[in-house]
DNA sequence: CCAATGACTAATC
DNA sequence: CGATTAGCCATTG
């Protein structure tokens, strides 16, 4: 397997949702902000464009509101909404239920924190 | 290199 | 809350 695809951007972009946690999803500016840069249409482009689906939690990427977006995998969003459920994900009307609470904003930098707060 | 496109986002109406 | 506008950046023809 593995096969060079697409170009360094993009794998770059599919690497970085290998890092989503199950029962957990991003944004596509979330992504864009931890690869350094504010491509977030981009971002959504390399992602559609995901060869690795499902197998790399693709469908974990959602808006920056909630909703779930889009799916260019079989089933087309339905689809990515059930497979969110089957991680655990409560999806209502096309949205996250809980989104501020199971968003993964790539935080889990070192035990460094000076403190929080 | 220029023009068009897109699994986006934020602001306005 | 829904529809529209404008800004955004990398990929592709």
């Amino acid at each position: 397997m593995k096969k060079t695809a697409g170009s360094a951007f993009e794998r770059a972009v599919w690497k970085a949702m290998e890092r989503i946690p199950r029962g957990s999803v991003t944004t596509y500016g979330d992504i864009a902000r931890y690869l350094g840069t504010r491509a977030v249409r981009a971002v959504g482009t390399a992602v559609g464009k995901n060869p690795y689906a499902p197998e790399v939690p693709c469908h974990r990427v959602v808006r920056s509101d909630g909703s779930v977006g889009r799916y260019s995998g079989e089933g087309g969003v339905e689809r990515k909404i059930a497979l969110l459920r089957e991680e655990g994900v409560a999806v209502r009307d096309g949205k996250i239920v809980d989104f501020d609470s199971i968003r993964y904003r790539f935080d889990d930098q070192q035990v460094t924190r000076s403190g929080g707060s």
